[in-house]
DNA sequence: AATGGTTTGTTTGATAATCCACAGATCACG
DNA sequence: CGTGATCTGTGGATTATCAAACAAACCATT
């Protein structure tokens, strides 16, 4: 696996910040793609090299950082929760942009979904219900409840400008965390 | 005349950029190609495609701003000294960042004197030493007397973090010139 | 329903930038 | 000194991006 050229991670980085960057000033579906070309500083048909429409990018870049935060997950695999969340929220933090963006405006609405599936996915592994706090609890229910939990912790965050560090968000949320697992 | 392929400036654009912030951090003569291709993110053969070498590079860097200055002087011919000054302090706000490097580095003295000679020039035309406050007076001695004065001037500003605004140094600045010309 | 102004995809040929490899220069230092 | 390591210029082959143009789709307004 050749590493990709210089010239298309220049591109579609800018491609990328640029979408973010109109999403904050307005509504998705009056962003156009000369919108885009023109704050990106990038040809039109550069856009169209990489991406079907605005709608396939946005979804490429959901679907980047929902890969990125499960290979995190997967490098955190022995961690803590705190642990394991610091890296998350450190990784929320980088990207604040796109997080903020996601949680707040309605016309992203898909990325909630993906990114609780994702959520619950990576919980699941986690869950033992044949003892311990969650003995008698169903499953789906105990996992839905914690996903929508976090999620919307993260939200609230960001929601508030982000008031706390993440390492504190890491543990409290960790906290709780551990005593429902 | 047409306009210049976006890849070009874009191009010029990182490499400028990169070199200046090497600068402050760094000895000129430290700073490798090597070092402003990796921090602009450009193939190191691109930065041959546009300058012989890094002191042609800081060259081109310093001309350009000459001109700049030059033509906003040209723009600013019907203006007082606080209304033309307040152009030039903008500028230098604008572009502070090549502006500080360049009076405050030892390795770009020969900024200042390439300054020097624009600002001489620029005064040149408004100086009469036939009558008023210079009659009597050498041109070439008046001149540099108040070209050190505002490069000075300049120089202290950015050397104090820029403590006041581009309008109050103007408004200053131009008050002391009109009562030498 | 006709109109004029945008936006969209797509294509064209031209060219800037890429990567990689090279040989020579320069540097660091034992 | 000498010797490895880094940096420099330069070349060739390849690719991504460019500007410009186009017809079709999409609008808003009349």
């Amino acid at each position: 696996m050749k590493k990709t050229d210089r010239r298309v991670i220049k591109s579609q980085q800018a491609i990328k910040k640029a979408i973010l960057e109109l999403m904050t000033e307005k509504n998705f579906d009056d962003i156009t793609i000369m919108d885009i070309s023109e704050r990106a500083n990038v040809n039109r048909g550069t856009i169209y090299l990489h991406y079907m429409d605005k709608y396939d990018l946005l979804d490429k870049l959901i679907e980047e950082h929902i890969n990125e935060l499960r290979e995190l997950c997967q490098s955190a695999a022995e961690m803590t929760f705190k642990e394991g969340n610091y890296v998350w929220f450190e990784y929320f933090e980088k990207n604040h942009m796109f997080f903020s963006i996601m949680l707040t405006t309605k016309s992203a609405a898909h990325f909630r979904s993906r990114f609780l599936d994702l959520v619950v996915e990576e919980y699941k592994v986690e869950l033992d219900s044949s003892e311990g706090t969650n003995k008698g609890l169903n499953d789906d229910i105990v996992l839905q409840f914690l996903g929508a939990a976090i999620i919307g912790s993260v939200e609230w965050w960001f929601k508030n400008g982000m008031p706390y560090p993440p390492r504190v968000m890491a543990e409290q949320t960790g906290a709780i965390l551990d005593r429902n697992f």
